[in-house]
DNA sequence: ATGGTGGTCATACCA
């Protein structure tokens, strides 16, 4: 049986929501994660996506900033909407769901961006990613309870060299830093994570989800990152049959300047 | 070294 899940930073779920109706329609993902949803709770539009199958919508948003939500064609239950660093920021949503027999928790996060200075002594945003990805380390992949797990989302971290266009560049640039990778590498090595877009494209090829606003002719320059992420635990990396990143979405008319990616399992 | 674009909400702030 093939179960898909995708994910996507939308950036505002209600301006780009046509976006996200094309998508649902042309790749009927079984599930779609989004992040940057800048929309508070009671002004979400969960009615154009029930409409198309997805009847099944959970969201933790906020006023201007942030926020996150899960579109799922079949049963979810929600889990929790987690609080990092004592800041009450709309970043984290867990759920579960049923699929090929197999029960699976799954995660959406959207990480702190950090700023631009890449010093945590003189930058609180910097510091405050850091703080987050060390408290990520209790979202681990297997928890003694049969569930598997998938953890998705917009982490802010190119953590392989071939995740950003210039590893010598990017260095000391926010997303890219070795305090970064690292850390991002411990949280998931410590998690018992798999990282699923790199064991289906090999980690020699340069690989993208983001590119900036700021560059024309984003697809010239190609000064790309992958910013997204999907991981999953062990048994579920077995089953993974293919992943998809989504790079034409790019192109679309307004588009977001992240694409979704979407993996694809085989389940029982 | 700098500024480039885009979203929110109406001013700077954030990415």
């Amino acid at each position: 049986m093939p179960f898909s899940i995708a994910t996507w930073n939308i950036n505002s779920v209600r301006l780009r929501m046509p976006l996200v109706q094309r998508f649902l329609s042309e790749y009927q993902p079984d599930i779609l994660c989004l992040q940057e949803t800048k929309c508070p709770d009671e002004l979400f539009p969960a009615d154009p996506v029930k409409e198309l199958g997805y009847e099944h919508v959970l969201f933790h948003g906020q006023k201007g900033y942030h926020g996150v939500a899960t579109f799922s064609r079949r049963p979810l239950e929600l889990c929790e909407k987690r609080r990092f660093c004592g800041i009450r920021d709309s970043r984290h949503l867990s759920a579960t769901v049923e699929a090929g027999g197999k029960r699976i928790l799954l995660h959406n996060f959207y990480v702190p961006a950090g700023g631009d200075e890449p010093d945590p002594e003189i930058n609180p945003k910097f510091r405050h990613k850091l703080d987050f990805i060390t408290e990520m380390e209790a979202i681990r992949a297997d928890n003694g309870d049969g569930a598997s797990s998938i953890l998705v989302g917009d982490l802010n971290i190119a953590p392989l060299e071939t995740d950003v266009w210039s590893h010598k560049q990017l260095l000391n640039v926010v997303s890219h830093t070795p305090v970064e990778t690292e850390g991002l590498t411990r949280m998931m090595d410590k998690g018992g994570w798999i990282d699923l877009m790199r064991r289906h494209i090999p980690p020699e090829e340069k690989l993208y989800t983001w590119w900036s606003y700021r560059a024309r002719e984003w697809d010239v320059s190609d000064r790309g990152r992958r910013l997204d992420h999907v991981w999953s635990s062990p048994d579920l990396g077995n089953a993974l049959a293919y992943v998809s990143v989504l790079k034409e979405a790019r192109g679309w008319d307004r588009p977001s300047d992240h694409v979704p990616v979407i993996a694809t399992f085989d389940l029982d």
